[in-house]
DNA sequence: GGGCCTGACTTGAAGCGTCAACCAACTCGG
DNA sequence: CCGAGTTGGTTGACGCTTCAAGTCAGGCCC
């Protein structure tokens, strides 16, 4: 990994696009956190996580693949789930098949509490991402989060 | 704030291309952190702190400056300046002049750790970002994050 | 069909960030 | 000058994430 000391350190082009970008991987997870706070009382995390289940059939699934969808470790999603579960927003139970395996279902109270908070997360997503871009744009940031993720994450090219 | 009930939601290409952000979103702040952290036993954030200290005149700034280039809250950054100073990498003296005014400076110790940790930080954002890109992705990708930063931040708008 | 390994979580402790309160140093009107 | 208000920074408590260890159910091999 360090064979030779020849570092290609980057362009000012290189590093005002790499700039551009750090700073909003900063400030972009603040401003939608904040406004779901605010407005419902919950985590992006937690709101993921509940729209995983909510777009699940009968409103449940697994814990390992939850944690999948939501881009979280098991450990996280354990303990977030637990606190959910604590509010009256999800249940969990053993699977009746293989016992190792605890899927989290949604409750009507975490169904309801998620459709008041989809159109406000919902209108700030559009308001700081979408609406700031031309279609073309859109398009263009598509590419290129594809493009990272390959370097992120070779494994599930697909 | 909420006046009517018509929401406005994501058109499949939108939604395309909002996850894929968002997924960068969670993901590459770990990479880059696992990096620095395996490497060079730094936070990305603290790697950040000492970055805007060796550029500055004299290796120091005064806390509220470097919170702002290091877009995190004072708070913050007084909690992370005082670790790095317990491990010897940065001291912090009240200013001559002003002595509400707190300036941190980096010490040779912190130089010398942030230029072995450097090489390493730059190769890996290298590898996950610029070198995944095309110098056209890369343009666009500068655009693209200035946009979102003016929705994000309308005050400073230069 | 008993021991052993693996897989799927869960738990507890430790570290980091945020928020709200706090303190100290300047400024400025009177 | 002197007291109110402002600015710059620090601190402590609390909540969340991570990491390492632990639990418990299935599969497998003899």
């Amino acid at each position: 990994m360090s064979g030779d000391d020849e570092v290609r350190w980057l362009a000012p082009d290189e590093l005002a696009a790499w700039m551009s970008l750090a700073a909003l991987l900063f400030k972009l997870p603040g401003a939608l956190d904040f406004q779901l706070q605010r407005d419902s009382n919950l985590t992006h995390f937690e709101y993921l996580v509940m729209a995983g289940l909510s777009e699940s059939p009968d409103r449940s699934r697994r814990m390992s693949d939850l944690a999948g969808f939501s881009n979280g470790s098991l450990s996280r999603l354990s303990h977030v789930v637990k606190r959910l579960e604590k509010r009256g927003f999800v249940v969990r139970r053993p699977d009746a098949a293989d016992g190792r395996i605890t899927v989290a279902a949604l409750t009507d109270d975490g169904y309801q509490q998620l459709v008041a908070a989809a159109p406000g997360h919902v209108a700030a997503v559009r308001e700081f991402v979408i609406d700031a871009l031309d279609p073309e744009q859109l398009d263009q940031l598509k590419a290129i989060g594809d493009r990272i993720h390959q370097k992120l994450d070779p494994g599930r090219s697909c």
